[in-house]
RNA sequence: GGGCGGUUAGCUCAGUUGGAUAGAGUACAGGCCUCCGAAGCCUGGGGUCGCGGGUUCGAAUCCCGCAUCGCCCGCCA
């Protein structure tokens, strides 16, 4: 609709451009808003004051004349007039909203789906945890997001590659091993011979005696048999982090997250890839060596000191992988990427991008692209849980999924922009009441599919089509309300996936639901009027599907019953 | 000291990319089920949009400065 809007306003800015009654051509973007107050009506356009100044007219007397060139023979509109300073409202015919419907339902399962990255392909990353542990709580709200970033940029119809990146390289890694190792020789972390910042998780003492059991770990790409040899450093590492990435997957799945790619570090040093860029890194003049260790010269390209790529000890340190890792991501064709990691990381951002424009492979300055989300605190009774992963002391993502339900722990962790930091209470997302928003609007499909069954019984059908002029009977404020509101859903989707926010989706739901427990209150929809039960029934069918498809688009299911 | 993010109702948060009288949930006060699911609806009070400048027809939104909270600033990842 809103684009509709759009093009009417623009076929009479050109119409104004050739009779030469406006001048200012060519004219900006025409950007149709949605005006807080009703009786604005459905849409406001504030071109005319834009235009203004270049006119050299006052923008009221603009308006008259975009307003007199959009005509009143569309049938679209029922009334166009100007309003305050200079705006032009735009009031869209009943009929022209009712006839949405039908529209609605000709895209069934497609409607809200957009076609702008139609033909272009997109990779994202997100979660890319150290396989050090299980998934904890703020990998929980990264997997959300960018799982909801995937599927808001596949209904847009971008070709989505999800990756994941595993850290089984470096420091980590071996604190990983040598923790292992110490619960299999039966050191306690209060030891004086416990490894320096050892992992003390009660998992580690699962994989040690997995390991000593000799057992063999299975998942899709990888199956490790464990030596059982406590002083086989090796063979403890690669199946400790075996171990911890079948772990990871399984937590994944029970989040319903699922990824295309897998890429591990190590394979980045297996392939020589690492060797290879920082060669080309020497070859370009932008690394020199100080102190023993080999340095990027980042700061010409905005940091605000260099880094060490290789350490005195000939090691690499973590971003020389990265900067391979993205090299490889440009080369396998994605000239868009979105980095979804939390905001602890953002200094990666400048290292990353830095090391690729010193590489001199074309690739944009502004490539990839970072959503970052800040931190989580997690409320239990009341108090914050404290997060320290080497203590051992955190919500495990399957804990949280397994205590409060796939879905609202979904919604919780999108439910806010990204940027802002996320307080989950645990005990308020168990609570299934009001104030648990997912409910709310799940609640909103099962009391319509309720209403379907009592239609059924009472010999109801709402699957056929109706006329066009069966459905002007719905002319309740609520129920315009209700079909604008539906009709929103496209604009919805794709400002969401074009700002990378799932959260506005969210707030669409609640609204929507909103929406129509107003109108289930005020209108009823089974009654003696058949002609009238029939088209509501039609309204309720959009509805459900509408929010149907708004949910599926999140990850998030729409219960028939609850 | 530097970087990123936050600051909007008692609390938790939105704010459609600069628009008209700043919104929702919760909490509080009151009302609505002989009737399709009350996990719902309706009404009401509640605000110096952190502070101060600037830009313009117009600022919660853009620019500068300040305050404050979180994260980061390693030859860890």
């Amino acid at each position: 609709m809103r684009q509709r809007i759009v093009a009417l306003v623009e076929t009479a800015l050109q119409a104004a451009a050739t009779a030469e009654e406006l001048v200012s051509s060519p004219f900006p973007a025409v950007i149709i808003g949605t005006p807080a107050n009703p009786e604005h009506g459905d849409f406001s356009c504030n071109i005319a004051m834009q235009l203004a100044k270049g006119e050299r007219k006052a923008p009221r007397q603009v308006a008259e004349i975009i307003i007199r060139l959009i005509g009143s023979n569309t049938g679209l509109l029922s009334k166009c007039e100007i309003a305050g300073p200079g705006f032009i409202n735009f009031y869209v015919a009943p009929a022209a909203w009712q006839q949405t419907l039908l529209e609605i339902e000709a895209e069934g399962e497609t409607f809200g789906r957009t076609s702008r990255g139609s033909g272009k392909k997109v990779q994202v990353e997100f979660v890319s945890a150290n396989p050090t542990g299980p998934l904890h709580i703020g990998h929980g709200r990264g997997a959300a997001i960018g799982d909801s970033i995937c599927r808001l940029l596949q209904a847009t119809g971008w070709d989505v590659t999800r990756e994941f990146y595993y850290n089984d390289a470096g420091q980590q890694i071996s604190n990983l091993a040598l923790s292992v190792q110490a619960r299999c020789l039966g050191i306690e972390p209060d030891d004086l011979r416990w490894p320096t910042d050892g992992y003390q998780g009660e998992y580690i003492k699962d994989v040690a005696r997995s390991y000593l059991a000799k057992e063999t770990v299975d998942s899709d790409d990888r199956h490790v048999t464990a030596l059982g040899d406590p002083d086989d450093l090796d063979d403890i590492r690669n199946f400790a982090v075996a171990c911890l990435r079948r772990e990871q997957d399984q937590d994944l799945k029970a989040f319903d997250v699922h990824f295309d790619v897998f890429t591990l570090e190590s394979s980045l040093y297996s392939e020589g890839r690492v060797e290879a860029v920082v060669r080309l890194l020497v070859e370009n003049g932008h690394a020199y060596e100080q102190d023993g260790a080999l340095w990027l010269r980042t700061t010409e390209f905005g940091d605000d000191k260099d880094r060490v790529m290789r350490k005195s000890d000939g090691g690499y340190t973590y971003f020389v992988p990265d900067i391979a890792y993205h090299l490889g991501k440009w080369e396998r064709g994605f000239t868009r990427v979105v980095n979804e990691q939390g905001s602890d990381h953002h200094s990666t951002i400048i290292r990353v991008r830095a090391g690729l424009q010193a590489l001199n492979r074309g690739i944009p300055k502004g490539w990839p692209e970072y959503v970052l989300h800040q931190m989580v605190t997690v409320l239990r009774g009341g108090e914050e849980v404290k997060i320290s992963k080497r203590a051992g002391s955190y919500v495990t993502l399957r804990d949280l999924i397994d205590e409060v339900g796939r879905d609202a722990v979904r919604f919780f962790f999108i439910m806010r922009k990204p940027d802002s930091q996320l307080v989950f209470d645990i005990d308020l997302a168990k609570e299934q009441s009001p104030d648990n928003p997912v409910y709310y609007v799940q609640y909103a499909h099962a009391r319509i599919c309720s209403i379907f069954e009592n239609a059924r019984d009472k010999g109801f059908t709402a699957s056929e089509r109706p006329l066009p002029s069966a459905i002007t009977v719905l002319e309740t404020p609520e129920e315009l309300q209700l079909i604008k509101l539906l009709s929103a859903l496209p604009d919805t989707v794709d400002d969401s996936a074009q700002n990378f926010e799932p959260h506005r989706l969210t707030y669409y739901l609640t609204e929507l639901a909103g929406c129509f427990h107003s109108f289930y209150n005020k209108n009823r929809v089974i009654s003696e009027d058949a002609d009238l039960t029939q088209a509501r029934l039609y309204l309720l069918k959009r509805t459900a599907q509408t929010l149907k498809n708004a949910l599926t688009i999140l990850g998030i299911s729409a219960p028939e019953r609850m």
